[in-house]
DNA sequence: TTAGTATT
DNA sequence: CATAATACTAAA
């Protein structure tokens, strides 16, 4: 019976898009697995009960192939399709997009160009000089995977850590952001604000007029051990005990849709982009738009970005990607129906180089 | 400007 | 045919 459960065969699944992205597979194959472990995750009944009863077949993500090797797994405990594919793809590969800046795909030119199927021989490569030249690899890159390459020793590699945790941390960055000069709102988002039992890292949302001096002075706080990356809008660093902590910067007017797409989570930000796409607006964490003309409706509050979509305001423990857009809708009258409601005022609510309407011409 | 990696 | 949208960096 059931000796795999729904945990394993997420992983499995996850497993398998993995191998499949650094072969280099069609991106929407790769999907496709990801997308089926993540109804698995939220799914509520266990799949080796399913498995036995009603087959697999109506599970959604689940078409004919993955049902057929997800009930091989739940069934027999193994999967021949993933053994083959570990056998194909240097499973080390997995191991070298644990690197941070390196991805699949350089994983997979790394393979195939100069034969790299290891963290060692990658190693190996980059020292001796064999790297340069290859696709997309230039001196800047060679020297950020040596760099990367000599953290590995130290093992501080990333995990989840329990809320309470993380806490203290969280309460520290924020009290020290509100300090800086230009902070307005200061509220942290992702899972913690998610409230979920576990976080990964720390999303941290502030309001100002002046982004890149204030992004300025986020990296340069006392915590801050390293920094990752930092633009005019976003900072991403290592703050002591190697918790990463991320730090947006962004308009009053647009904090509520900021606020919105950075807490999370992406599978509700999903839902939750698709079906504004579906009203004829389209979302983003400057806020509402119209999808003709690109008129912006609105963004300054989370309720308002809510309510010009046609729901009621969803607490955030809530937004897991599951059902709960759905069950949010409001009667038809208010909803995305009419969304004439909020105008936006006040110049310039976007910041700089202007990112406003994404929405192509 | 484009590709790759990253983020929710 | 195919889930949304955007930021940052380095290469070309």
């Amino acid at each position: 019976m059931g000796m795999v459960g729904n945990a394993e065969v997420v992983r499995t699944l996850e497993r398998i898009a993995d191998l499949l992205e650094v072969r280099g597979e069609n991106a929407f194959k790769v999907r496709a697995y990801r997308l089926a472990a993540l109804q698995v995750e939220n799914l509520g009944a266990e799949l080796s009960e399913l498995a036995a009863s009603d087959g697999l077949q109506g599970i959604t993500g689940f078409g004919p192939a993955i049902a057929a090797k997800v009930e091989e797994l739940v069934t027999t405990g193994r999967l021949g399709y993933l053994e083959r594919l570990e056998a194909e793809v240097p499973v080390s590969l997995l191991e070298i997009c644990t690197l941070g800046g390196v991805g699949p795909r350089t994983a997979h030119m790394l393979w195939k160009h100069a034969g790299i199927d290891s963290l060692d021989a990658l190693e190996a490569a980059a020292r001796c000089g064999a790297l340069a030249g290859l696709p997309r690899m230039g001196a800047r890159t060679v020297e950020n995977i040596l760099r990367a390459l000599d953290r590995r020793s130290g093992e501080t590699r990333p995990r989840r850590r329990p809320r309470e945790e993380v806490a203290p941390l969280a309460d520290a960055l924020l009290e020290a952001l509100r300090g800086l000069a230009g902070a307005g709102r200061v509220e942290v988002a992702g899972s913690f604000r998610r409230g979920r039992p576990t976080v990964g890292d720390l999303d941290l949302l502030v309001a100002t007029d002046r982004p890149a001096e204030l992004l300025a002075g986020f990296a340069a706080l006392p915590a801050v051990e390293r920094v990752l990356l930092r633009g005019d809008t976003k900072c991403s660093v290592h703050a002591d005990g190697g918790m990463q902590v991320d730090c947006r910067a962004v308009a009053a007017a647009q904090f509520g849709a900021a606020w919105q797409y950075f807490t999370g989570s992406q599978a509700h930000n999903i839902r939750l982009r698709g079906l504004a796409l579906r009203a004829g607006l389209t979302l983003n964490e400057y806020g509402v738009f119209s999808i003709d003309g690109g008129e912006r409706l609105g963004g300054a509050t989370e309720d308002e970005v809510y309510a010009l979509l046609g729901l009621r305001w969803i607490p955030p423990a809530e937004r897991e990607g599951g059902d709960e857009v759905d069950a949010a809708r409001l009667p038809e009258s208010q909803g995305a129906a009419a969304p004439a409601r909020f105008t936006f005022e006040g110049p310039a609510a976007r910041v700089d180089p202007a990112p406003l309407h994404p929405v192509g011409h």
